[in-house]
DNA sequence: AAACATGCTACATTATTTGTAGCAAACTTA
DNA sequence: TAAGTTTGCTACAAATAATGTAGCATGTTT
């Protein structure tokens, strides 16, 4: 799969419109995951590995190359860690934590009924 | 690939906590995008095959199942909408769409230098 | 120098996605 | 009212992506 670089071609979108090449990386399995879990800071690949759960080395390794590229994350001395902007997008999506909560109740609550 | 419901095992967790039901719920190929798609409004079957610009009809139906199980859409007389957990949900990642621009430029900025 | 830890890669198996064709049911039009 | 059209979707084979396990090279500890 190619990296979703903004202006190419990418999964929904023809011209590459920045939040397609986004929506495209994203919606890619342990993307989310990933930024999510690198969250509360740096870690060595084996380290977010454990974090991860149960994500492949392999797979693992693929998206932390793309993320790289796209500057979501880098690789320190103290491990892989969120970029400024990586952070910035984290921001974005930190508020799904509380939502999701809400949403399970919800979806608990409707099927009682 | 079994609907992701807060409180099963789900990709990410044993445990199914919601954020990891989510989490696993958006990473499916073209999830955001249909959420992202109806952001403008109901749409028909067909209408939102043609807005996801090259979604295959299978797994349109197989991804609109799963969010109307999970309750994020629902199906009306104008067609597919966002239900109004589903809207939430939008409002959280609606900025998004400004951040990814900000983050196209900052990628072609830093492929110059 | 032997044992262990780390960051990966190889690769076969399994699962998911795509793309095309097309069908049944509901609506139009002639 | 009979022949199109359109709509919502299913079938299915081919292509692509993800998993899981093994293991290797390099660096570190004892």
């Amino acid at each position: 799969m190619t990296i979703p670089l903004p202006g190419a071609q990418v999964r929904g979108s023809k011209t590459g419109k920045p939040i397609m090449a986004l929506l495209d990386l994203l919606g890619r399995t342990w993307a989310l995951g990933i930024i999510w879990n690198l969250r509360s800071g740096p870690a060595t690949f084996r380290e977010l590995q454990q974090r991860c759960e149960k994500i492949s080395p392999t797979l693992l390794n693929t998206r932390l190359k793309e993320l790289k590229t796209l500057q979501l994350i880098e690789n320190q001395e103290s491990g892989y860690q969120l970029s400024s902007q990586g952070f910035d997008l984290f921001e974005i999506i930190s508020p799904l934590g509380t939502w999701s909560s809400q949403w399970a109740q919800a979806l608990m609550e409707n099927k009682k009924s």
